[in-house]
DNA sequence: CTCCGTTGTCGTACGGTGTACGTGTATACC
DNA sequence: GGTATACACGTACACCGTACGACAACGGAG
């Protein structure tokens, strides 16, 4: 037991904090993620672990770095649409493995990975040609695109996906009286495939941008 | 004082309750919302609420359905733009007048306000006639963006519009290692007008679908 | 070797949260 | 008038983030 102790108490970092706290919020939810929960989970007292964040903000704020440091930046020479390309995907990507990070996205001021994203897209932007106010409302759709659907996804995985839907539609909800909503919960049930979903989005907007060069 | 008293002493009732927390979120934001806290504020004791509302999550949804029921439902004989147009219009300003609300509009299962309004702009995409799978990628595509603008527009709006981005570029922001981010935020402290952004893409996805019909 | 400052760990405590449970009173109905 | 129901609320509990200070381990200076 001593061994085991021993093992399971490596010394405390701030890394280890944060990778614990993504695992914990990935694995039970953003909710179950408490101070003193986390400290058990590292196999320390809460107070420990305050040596390594200043706060609970911090913490989350960290986490969300992590997650940031995930999606891959575009390469140097590579074309500006595959890069933004490369980059929604990328986001998105990050935010399904990790979705209590979308509400925490916005909540606080970037920190240097995001920072970096940014800059990335935005000189992919740049790099396009177009107009630079047609690029900076390009830049924004995009970036609420790729957030509206982590959002409206995670909203989806509540509880079991397929359960959920078929109590809605079925439970207090007549066919007859809501015929289109009643059809669309359908091809939901019906239908896979949710990144042509998110595919037709970004290539509007990305084909909009490619249009307006003369 | 006895009639101060019984002035704020109107009957309680679950209308009441969720019309003061929705005023008190609207005032002080939805972490200032406790339940101890809002029942000082209609003027009774805690558990008193526990009459009107189920539990606090019961409160918040029925704050989101009074937010909701804010937006306008398309006419009957409305034509099927216009009527997406208004939805998308009416659920963003709801949007910003209650920004707390974003974040609670997919936290749970829609009430009926919310499925009167998913109906109705269904029912204006398939009257649009075109293609319903393209209707449907339409539909989320709308939904997400909206959802994500008003994200993103709320995140701003944290402490002092102005003041949070100048800090943000001039305190460990070097225009020259980040200058494509350094003009983007520029761009936001010159130009005012964000209303364009949010038309420029409802404009896109409206455009698309009328283009798609032969 | 002794002393001392730094670093890391953690116990205790405080004010906050949501809410379960039970108790009292006021009102409405037979 | 007796009884059932609705309603207001006092108390209590488990949990939360975290301020404060005590204590041990350790590295370097004298």
């Amino acid at each position: 037991m001593a061994s085991k102790q021993s093992a399971q108490r490596q010394p405390l970092s701030r890394d280890r904090v944060l990778r614990a706290g993504v695992a914990l919020a990935d694995r039970e939810g953003i909710a179950a993620l408490s101070m003193r929960r986390l400290a058990g989970e590292v196999g320390y007292e809460v107070m420990s672990l305050y040596h390594y964040v200043a706060n609970k903000d911090d913490l989350l704020d960290g986490m969300v770095e992590l997650v940031a440091d995930e999606i891959e930046l575009p390469g140097a020479g590579m074309a500006w649409r595959e890069a933004l390309w490369q980059t929604a995907t990328g986001m998105r990507a990050a935010l399904v493995r990790h979705p209590w990070a979308v509400g925490l996205w916005f909540s606080r001021i970037a920190g240097p990975n995001r920072i970096r994203l940014m800059e990335a897209q935005l000189a992919a932007l740049a790099d396009s040609g177009v107009d630079p106010e047609l690029a900076h409302l390009a830049y924004h759709a995009l970036l609420n695109h790729v957030l509206g659907y982590a959002l409206q996804e995670q909203s989806f995985v509540v509880e079991g996906d397929p359960d959920e839907m078929v109590e809605r539609f079925r439970a207090g909800l007549s066919p007859a009286q809501f015929p289109h909503l009643h059809d669309h919960l359908q091809a939901h049930l019906t239908h896979e495939t949710p990144i042509d979903d998110f595919q037709f989005l970004v290539d509007l907007i990305l084909d909009r941008l490619a249009a307006s060069r003369e």
